[in-house]
DNA sequence: TGATTTGCATACGGGATCGTATGGTTGAAA
DNA sequence: TTTCAACCATACGATCCCGTATGCAAATCA
């Protein structure tokens, strides 16, 4: 057999049923049925379910930030930043992670495991602090970031839901404060 | 002793444990420890654990859209309601379903069972049309309605993690439109 | 090719929760 | 005060998941 799994296919795995099915789904034995292996390949990869679990949070954290910094800083114009960073926020995780409804997922998971809320906490606040520099680059109230980021997270969950709009209504926002 | 207990009861000490310990304290043996109590009185109360969490969203359906209506129809005033509607969501749920924490809650209970997503998704819809219903009647364009609930749902999950301002972001927001 | 490491399958004991069964309490109506 | 229904406690078997142990297979390299 070829099927040999990396500790990296785990932890998609696990992003892939979070999404899916949320936070109940990301049990050992549960995930093995799902990916057709068994506790075994499991417990080779990781010490035990926590283990599992803040190397998902781990691996989220380090994308969570950076990528969009990363994307962003090669444009020039801060309200071109602006615009494409909320163009961004409905693209956003990459398929492998389950698609645009992994964040509300991971927001869910946080209710269950305050280490994961802690890992959340971490990433709004270096987001928010992002959002406030670069409203400060667009002459813009560097407050505000609050208020984008709110909108953000609540229409990021209104998408995951199946709600019509959001993407709409997030670049409107964008919109009304750079007018 | 005079500790009866009941339906009701039940389902305010979960939407308590709901806020407090997330939807994985939606156990029936879990929360009859929490209250003092016995599965024999769960078991009498509800048929089982399903029916149970949808007797506590069929309780939830009915305060959240309602509750919000009724307050405001004392006003006359568009714009007075408006600005109403922003500051009741802050205070939002009564004490006894858990504090201001308990939407976030759930949200992500939601993402266990599809039957609650649904319930979510209609008390979203039924908020967002009454939310376009007084845009309409301050004079503004109703297609806010989704940004304006966007915002209210993330900014009160950024709350329930202690973010601080998030009521001055939500009511800033406001003050905007009615500008 | 043989030996060693890396990775996986299976079986087991322990713990938690489920739902049922059964019997005990309590309080109000008769 | 008796009776009956409402209400609760406890014990039980079933199920699911955990984490460990142990042996097998696949890959790597001497």
């Amino acid at each position: 057999m070829t099927n040999r799994l990396t500790k990296e296919d785990w932890i998609i795995a696990g992003f892939q049923a979070l999404s899916e099915l949320g936070p109940g789904a990301l049990k050992a034995e549960l995930l093995a049925r799902r990916i057709k292996s068994t506790k075994g390949s499991f417990y080779w990869h990781f010490k035990d379910v926590p283990a599992f679990h803040a190397a998902m949070l781990e691996h989220w954290k380090e994308k969570a930030v950076s990528d969009i910094i990363d994307t962003l800083a090669e444009i020039p114009d801060p309200a071109a930043r602006f615009r494409r960073l909320a163009s961004m926020a409905s693209e956003a995780a990459p398929e492998r992670y389950g698609g645009f409804a992994v964040e509300p997922a991971i927001r869910a998971w946080s209710m269950y495991e305050p280490r994961v809320a802690q890992g959340v906490a971490e990433v709004d606040r270096a987001r928010i602090a992002y959002l406030a520099e670069l409203l400060g680059a667009c002459d813009r109230p560097r407050g505000l970031a609050l208020m984008v980021y709110g909108a953000y997270v609540g229409l990021d969950d209104l998408a995951s839901r199946g709600e019509a709009g959001t993407v709409e209504a997030l670049s409107d926002l964008v919109e009304r404060i750079l007018a």
